[in-house]
DNA sequence: GAGTTTGAAACT
DNA sequence: CAGTTTCAAACTC
């Protein structure tokens, strides 16, 4: 009996655009999810299931018989969430696009869209494919979850790798069956789809496309035609101008997205990479609002602006190593100043043994440093946290100040000035506008952080477990617990009347 | 623009 | 894991 049968699942419809988001299932496998997230509910090859559209906007499925799989050559599915759903989904998004064997991968594809999914080749995803499981951290869903889709398995590939024919030969193993060469993606592309066909796009190296990914789906698919989203769908960047794809070693590699076309009429755009990093997009929005709000470019915002696509100078390191920003950021040098640059596509394989080495040292080496916990005004928090001795955390020497966030406890810091009432700040609360502070809303809640959720709970839960050790009775502790709140929640309307100048009193 | 300072990354 | 070295950006003059 398939494991399915029977399960139910509900997920919400959004009304606006037919699309399903999923809220939950009661069972644990998260290819169902997909399958359902993506509109594959329906149709020939796949589950049966019977739908029901709730008042509350949620449609329960029922499996009503076992998944039976598509054989023919399986196209990755998206969705028709926006891109930014997608970078912050959870890995089933990648599960699924990338390791679901045959079940889903044939129904058109509803909307053009991004999927980014690293940015080497197979020979690196193998190396993340062994130390991505035990490294996720608090922030992996914040980012691009890299290497969370690595752990499907192919029908062929038992131990899970994804590769292509040419990665295989070199590895000595027999290609696989056609069926299966959906699979063949070097897994570290950009997934984009538009009518039922599917590219796959290395955002660091795009002169792969025609090298190795645009060959097999040109041969193995017939695809008559490819169109390619940019990986800044929801930006509404512009267009780029057309070229040969073959001819895409030549491109300059902007950060726009530019169109190629293959002698097979194959259409697509590169762009910049999923890790032109979060921060990278985060900084470019950034300096967007904030020209958008301030109605100039100002110095702060043009400087934030001009971060994302910084020339480097990099002069020992061959832009091979993360000291180097741009290859920190996934992107190849481009107009910088950088001596013996080996980060472009004329050392790919230079540049690929470089980012194997950094991922087998690090395999979170890609993902963004500043976790994007949009709540409140609260921007994030860096992931490893700064370790600055002299710099009081108040000078861009600190990753923490130059991201515009507050030093946790996260940070190693020593002497830090970087927090909240650090007395000694020298930028004014308007200076941060992602900070806990500053409050362009004007409303008072935005005060109420989840560090400040967090402490508070951690106080209140002292109080719990010291009237545990104590031995109180219910009614005590209670009344312990109940007290300390109220003084966490005095501190907090004092903190708010502080930010916003206004006496308060006690 | 040269020199210094700084802290992350890399190395041992 | 800790200490040291290397590196490139930030900063100062």
């Amino acid at each position: 009996m398939n494991e399915l049968d029977g399960q139910e699942y509900s997920y919400r419809r959004d009304l606006t655009d037919g699309s399903r988001v999923p809220l939950h299932h009661t069972h644990e496998s998260p290819r169902m999810a997909n399958l359902f997230s993506h509109g594959m509910h329906s149709g020939p090859g796949y589950a049966r299931m019977e739908e029901s559209l709730r008042e509350d906007d949620y449609t329960t499925y029922r499996i009503l018989h076992p998944l039976t799989y598509d054989p023919l050559p399986p196209v990755a599915h998206f969705g028709s969430a926006s891109y930014s759903e997608y970078l912050l989904a959870p890995s089933s998004h990648y599960q699924h696009a990338l390791g679901q064997p045959y079940s889903s991968i044939r129904s058109p594809w509803p909307s053009q869209e991004a999927f980014h999914y690293g940015m080497s080749s197979a020979e690196i995803c193998r190396s993340v494919n062994t130390i991505s499981s035990e490294s996720a951290d608090d922030y992996s869903m914040e980012g691009y979850s890299t290497h969370q889709g690595f752990r499907h398995v192919n029908i062929n590939q038992p131990h899970g790798l994804l590769v292509s024919p040419h990665d295989q030969h070199e590895m000595g193993e027999k290609p696989p069956v056609q069926t299966s060469n959906i699979c063949q993606i070097l897994r570290p592309m950009q997934f984009v789809c538009d009518g039922g066909q599917v590219v796959m796009l290395n955002h660091c190296s795009p002169d792969q496309i025609p090298h190795s990914l645009m060959k097999d789906l040109n041969t193995e698919f017939s695809l008559s035609k490819l169109s390619v989203q940019s990986c800044s769908t929801e930006d509404q960047l512009p267009q780029g101008q057309a070229s040969d794809a073959r001819r895409s070693e030549k491109t300059v590699f902007t950060g726009l997205p530019q169109t190629h076309t293959t002698s097979a009429g194959v259409m697509f755009n590169l762009t910049p990479g999923p890790y032109a990093s979060q921060l990278h997009q985060t900084l470019c929005r950034t300096a967007t609002v904030e020209q958008e709000e301030e109605g100039h470019t100002t110095g702060r915002g043009r400087v934030k602006w001009e971060k994302s696509k910084r020339p480097c100078n990099c002069t020992k390191s061959q832009c091979l190593k993360l000291y180097c920003e741009c290859f920190a950021n996934g992107e190849v040098c481009n107009n910088c100043k950088c001596i013996n640059c080996f980060n472009n596509t004329e050392h790919d394989l230079e540049r690929a043994q470089a980012i194997k080495t950094c991922l087998e040292r690090n395999p979170g080496a890609f993902r963004p440093k500043i976790g994007c916990k949009k709540q409140g005004n609260v921007k994030g928090r860096h992931t490893k946290g700064c370790n600055c001795k002299r710099s009081g955390c108040l000078k861009n020497y600190c990753e923490c100040y130059e991201a515009k966030i507050m030093c946790t406890s996260t940070c190693k810091c020593v002497g830090c000035r970087n927090y909240e009432e650090s007395p000694s700040k020298k930028r004014s609360d308007r200076d941060r506008p992602d900070s806990i502070i500053y409050n362009p809303t004007g409303c008072p809640l935005a005060c109420i952080t989840p560090d400040v959720v967090e402490a508070t709970c951690g106080c209140l839960l002292a109080h719990a477990e010291e009237a545990e050790k104590e031995g109180y009775t219910s009614a005590h502790a209670e009344r312990m617990i109940l007290e300390e709140f109220g003084q966490c929640l005095t501190q907090i309307v004092r903190s708010i009347f502080k930010s916003t100048n206004v006496q308060f009193s006690v």
